[in-house]
DNA sequence: GAATATAGTTAGCTATGCTAACTAATTACT
DNA sequence: AGTAATTAGTTAGCATAGCTAACTATATTC
């Protein structure tokens, strides 16, 4: 509830602006942030279908791909799911040769999860896809547009990573 | 590709902007965009777990509590999703007794699906759970974060209902 | 060396998506 | 009117993806 950016901030901006948003307004923007991020991925999600895996996958493959190898356990907390979810996307992935496992040398209980070739190469074309059509469809608006979409975003992404 | 947007709206900027943004700036918006949105997504929608009801349940109730009664057929084409999948989909709200199912009077084919009192009692509470969750998070951010974070929302809404 | 803790897997449930093939009702065309 | 074509939904069957509970195997602790 509390807000934890300082005064000295707020001094910087252009307009003048209350220091806390009222309840109402914080809702309302949460409601429609919450809708219109659910319209713009179920949008986006049908480009996956090009690329043979489903979304589960996918995102795994993308934090082996971007962070590295990992450990089964790691994988899931990064994919914020139970390790028996995550044992079976492993599985598929690995049925697919797109990722490769090996056993921890220092630790036989762990496995070594990382991407090969053929997983990178997977990843980069769906990933193509889908930025692409997003952009596609974000090039209808005007650069300014665009910018403030941008700071938007840089917003969301740092207070997410903030986030329980 | 093209930018719809006239050489006027763009005068009435503070900033001087490029006629168009460039194709890497596009495509980098988008990527964050779409990671982000995900992230978001993931995080709210295990607030949807203490209604009881699946993300594609409550998402369909939604459109009957917001939009009126439907046939299956609007209901499938409102979610994107094909006939079969609504038909469970509406199957299991009708179990939950969370919508009442009638025939079309004009056209026996149809189904007239609408939700009950319960169903909107449930979709508030789960929307409000939702809502609240995410309203607690952009609670740290400044007014003037927020403020940016709505325009950035509605010019996303706006260009979202144009797209295929 | 025995007890405990940790890493993954297996089994089994639910939900959500699909296509193909079906039934039933309506509309269109002789 | 009667048949053909279209439209609305359902059923069957498959795959993915989430969960918990119960298991195996390896490490760690005492």
């Amino acid at each position: 509830m509390s807000r934890r950016r300082s005064i000295k901030n707020q001094k910087s901006a252009i307009k003048n602006f209350p220091a806390t948003a009222s309840r109402q307004t914080v809702l309302a923007v949460a409601d429609r942030l919450h809708s219109t991020a659910i319209h713009l991925l179920r949008r986006v999600r049908k480009q996956d279908i090009a690329t043979g895996e489903g979304p589960a996958r996918l995102s795994a493959l993308s934090v082996l791909v971007f962070g590295g190898p990992k450990a089964l356990g790691e994988l899931a907390a990064a994919e914020q799911v139970k390790p028996p979810t995550m044992s079976r996307i492993v599985a598929g992935l690995a049925r697919s040769q797109l990722v490769e496992i090996t056993a921890d040398p220092h630790d036989a209980r762990r496995l070594h999860i990382r991407a090969t070739p053929q997983g990178r190469r997977l990843l980069h074309k769906g990933r193509r896809l889908r930025i692409e059509y997003l952009a596609a469809q974000l090039d209808h608006l005007t650069p300014q547009e665009l910018a403030q979409l941008a700071a938007a975003v840089a917003i969301l992404q740092r207070a997410l990573s903030n986030w329980r």
